[in-house]
DNA sequence: TTTTAACACGAAAACGTTTGCGTTGCTGAA
DNA sequence: TTCAGCAACGCAAACGTTTTCGTGTTAAAA
């Protein structure tokens, strides 16, 4: 077993200094044609590659991305990674991954063991705990000490940095009308609670389109799912509240959910029901992830173009890295990318 | 905006050497209380955290561990790496990610990037172009430079390292069993080409199942779908295959799939041929992920508890790691980790 | 022959740590 | 008074690079 050979190895082995194997390598004009093959020979031959962490220690950049997600064990994020992974790559960097697991104190840890040089800039999206607790120091705290964080999805305006976002609000606004356009009168959402922002965001767009069409929502319509029900654990429970939900609303002949869970639930209790989809009751859901396309009947959703997220907001990163090396001037100026919302129409809609 | 603060700007602010503060925050006796207190207090002020880069420079290690696998997207990969990075961070480590997308190149570059100094060992799983192609250089030349390597999932055997896998042919096997069991006479398999090793290794359950219940194995039962339909743009051609399946065997009454999707899939082209699941048609699947949980109806899976695998990897990883250091002597003896499966059963079975 | 310039290379600093060891200054004992 | 011994601290090396600034040699120009 050979270990990594070092340019100190190098050098002594071909009786010449660091300095001069080092230059030698990245073709220096100073170094005589003779040597500099000779070194690179034995460099090619004992397949040398400069060690990263001194790279690292000496330029005072990783070419490391971090990003921080709730869960990974999810559609969208993990199509968020594969765009991030995809620049980032492209363009000389790496990725490392912390999960919050959506605890608060989980992302603080994982923030600070990541922010001691270990990598150049964050790539985030805020765990519930946090936007519940409404306590940013973490986020504001690496800011200042000059380390840019670029904000995805779940996002706080309050904070200074570039943010990637689809415009929840229009998303669910244009699936609602696309309910109401397919007939629907009794619109029901399943939504999360407010603290959510996007899913407080996606309840806005429902009452906008409601409201665009005169038609007066009904308290009785909004269903605010509490976030334990999201994990697989509690399914029964969702289906209970949802169940409830169409009981006690006879009428409901659409329903617009805020991400693919609800909706595949509230299929399945529909049908349990004795309502035919999308004849009698037509559903759209935000996000779309692997449960759309393979459930029965089909989902029309609301799909957020994970992947471009994720490679847009790279880009937003690593333009700010690579700005703040020449012009150390800082400006400032924050930029909020939205990526437009697409409806994909499938079977569970007319 | 104040940048990080160092061991030399404490020093200087506090008119002491650098090596007095460095020992005084880690409470070396050979500082009096007097300037330990100082110091402590003004580093907590500042809110020193040392360089991880130069630590890992120092110490010549990452405290880091390199994740390569062929995607994402997809619930058991993620699955996998919320277990790696469960116990790496509870055990001080971090996690960087990256994505060999099923290609060789992709996976060779992928290891070069980290392997120079980046991390401290990788787990991974080996994409298909490389088990096609049956070229594995790049594993055995990191092995060989010192840095372990725990494969998971598809792995080869050549190669000396830990290995975390699940038994493939005895979870299709049991899988089978369960169909042979339930009555099923005419048992057919949707699975991949057999490059892939765990498709080969599900289909050679199948057979050893069929066999030993007596029934011989009939070639027109056996599909082995070409990869490129896996790939969520081709399933229209992916649906012709498995109703062409159907539809030249009229008599199947079960079918095991080596993954959700075939399975699925399997289910859609069955109904439409007017088939009833489980009464007329009974469908198991290996791989328990969102999809077998949530379709209509839901399916009986083999669950290979991939967020498990990730956590015996991480940890077999780690201990090698952390054994390397105190006896340097190294114990050419890997170990493979079997991880039982076991059969959920849902909707899709009697 | 002497000066100059080009050429080829080496020494050393720097990035931020940790740590073994050397060096002060002082106290107490002989 | 002298010296051992201790307390408290600083020096310097090391990790592996890159890069600036010498420095020595040689050949060409004066």
């Amino acid at each position: 077993m050979r270990r990594k050979v070092t340019l100190k190895q190098i050098a002594k082995e071909l009786d010449v200094s660091i300095s001069t194997v080092s230059k030698a390598l990245r073709n220096s004009v100073e170094i005589s044609e003779d040597t500099r093959q000779k070194v690179q020979a034995f460099a090619k031959l004992y397949n040398y590659r400069p060690n990263n962490i001194a790279l690292s220690l000496k330029n005072r950049k990783t070419k490391t991305i971090g990003i921080i997600i709730p869960e990974i064990v999810h559609h969208f994020f993990s199509k968020v990674i594969t765009g991030i992974e995809l620049v980032a790559n492209s363009r000389g960097y790496n990725v490392i991954v912390g999960l919050s697991n959506e605890s608060f104190d989980k992302e603080v840890i994982n923030m600070q063991m990541l922010a001691n040089g270990s990598i150049d800039g964050f790539i985030l999206s805020i765990s519930k705990e946090t936007l519940q607790q409404q306590d940013y120091h973490h986020f504001t705290e690496t800011i200042n000490q000059g380390m840019p964080i670029v904000m995805f999805d779940r996002v706080v305006n309050e904070i200074p940095c570039d943010k990637v976002i689809v415009d929840d609000v229009k998303g669910a606004k244009q699936a609602v009308e696309k309910l109401i356009g397919n007939g629907c009168k009794h619109i029901a959402i399943i939504t999360t609670k407010d603290y959510v922002s996007v899913g407080k965001l996606r309840t806005q767009g429902y009452l906008e389109a409601l409201e665009d069409h005169k038609i007066s929502p009904k308290s009785s319509l909004i269903l605010k799912v509490d976030d334990k029900l999201l994990s697989e654990n509690h399914l029964e429970a969702l289906e209970k509240e949802i169940e409830q939900l169409f009981k006690s609303n006879k009428n409901i002949d659409g329903v617009f959910a805020v991400n693919e869970l609800y909706a595949v639930t509230a299929m399945k209790v529909a049908r349990k029901l004795g309502l035919e989809i999308p004849k009698s009751l037509q559903v759209i859901s935000f996000t779309d992830g692997v449960l759309s396309k393979h459930s029965t009947p089909s989902l029309t959703t609301v799909s957020q173009h994970g992947q471009k997220i994720g490679e847009k907001a790279a880009d937003l990163l690593i333009n700010r890295l690579e700005l703040d090396e020449s012009a150390e001037e800082e400006e400032d100026i924050y930029e909020t990318v939205i990526i437009e919302t697409e409806l994909i129409e499938r079977e569970s809609t007319k």
